[in-house]
DNA sequence: ACCAATATGTAGAAATTACTACACATCAAA
DNA sequence: TTTGATGTGTAGTAATTTCTACATATTGGT
């Protein structure tokens, strides 16, 4: 009831970026080729599931992400933390530090960024 | 050719964790209640594709992790990293520090972390 | 009003993933 | 060596996900 398949989460990204789009449209910025009634029926597959909605707009109908990309993305975090750090949150962001590579200027970027978001929790 | 089916990841984690282990035992630590046959099925398809190795010891055979979770972990984290933030895993994680929430502990752990890994790369 | 281009709807097939049932094999103990 | 507990192998079924083919509908220009 929450995390998509591979082939929503194509459609989904699309629109998540590109905002309303016609099936023809979503398929020509699909990565990679993808009969038109194949991505119709991933459409279809998500209005019914209420992640998407349409309007018809002249001859096509013009689909929107109705999911918002922050909720998917959280619970894509989460289900991570749970696989990979006991559900959490922190510990997978450290592990993901400890790890990752990282330039310079992207740790000066985190580590301001954590300092950030102290100074603007406790009362300055 | 990349990443595991849910019921695989299942397995995945409790061999990741517990090391060697018998169907019987596997299906004991299984997250919800599995048939042995079933779950046995999942360890067929993970030896089939190379995920894991197996043992005979007695009458049983037992499970090992071939796969790494290591490896497991840094692709899930690129795909997300390429659904959400354009590829970068930098961004990824500024993304998670910016939304998530973090106690002020987890905060400033993360904050040393940080400072940790720059001291580290510059030379002292 | 008609036609051609563009869209849509639906039934069915293929591929993948997940599960079940049951017959057969192996080991240890009496 | 028979017996029973434990373990294995395999064939068949079900559910989900993905794709295809084709008939039908809608719109704008003539």
């Amino acid at each position: 009831m929450a995390s998509f398949t591979t082939g929503e989460l194509e459609v989904m990204q699309i629109l998540w970026e590109e905002g309303e789009l016609k099936p023809a449209q979503i398929q020509e910025k699909y990565p990679r080729p993808i009969k038109n009634a194949a991505l119709r029926f991933q459409l279809k597959i998500l209005l019914e599931k209420g992640h998407v909605s349409r309007r018809k707009n002249g001859k096509a109908y013009y689909y929107t992400a109705a999911t918002p990309r922050k909720g998917a993305f959280k619970r894509m975090v989460q289900r991570m933390a749970d696989i990979y750090c006991q559900g959490s949150c922190a510990g997978l962001i450290a592990e993901l530090i400890k790890t990752q590579k990282l330039s310079d200027e992207e740790i000066q970027t985190l580590r301001e960024l954590a300092e950030t978001r102290q100074a603007g929790g406790t009362k300055s």
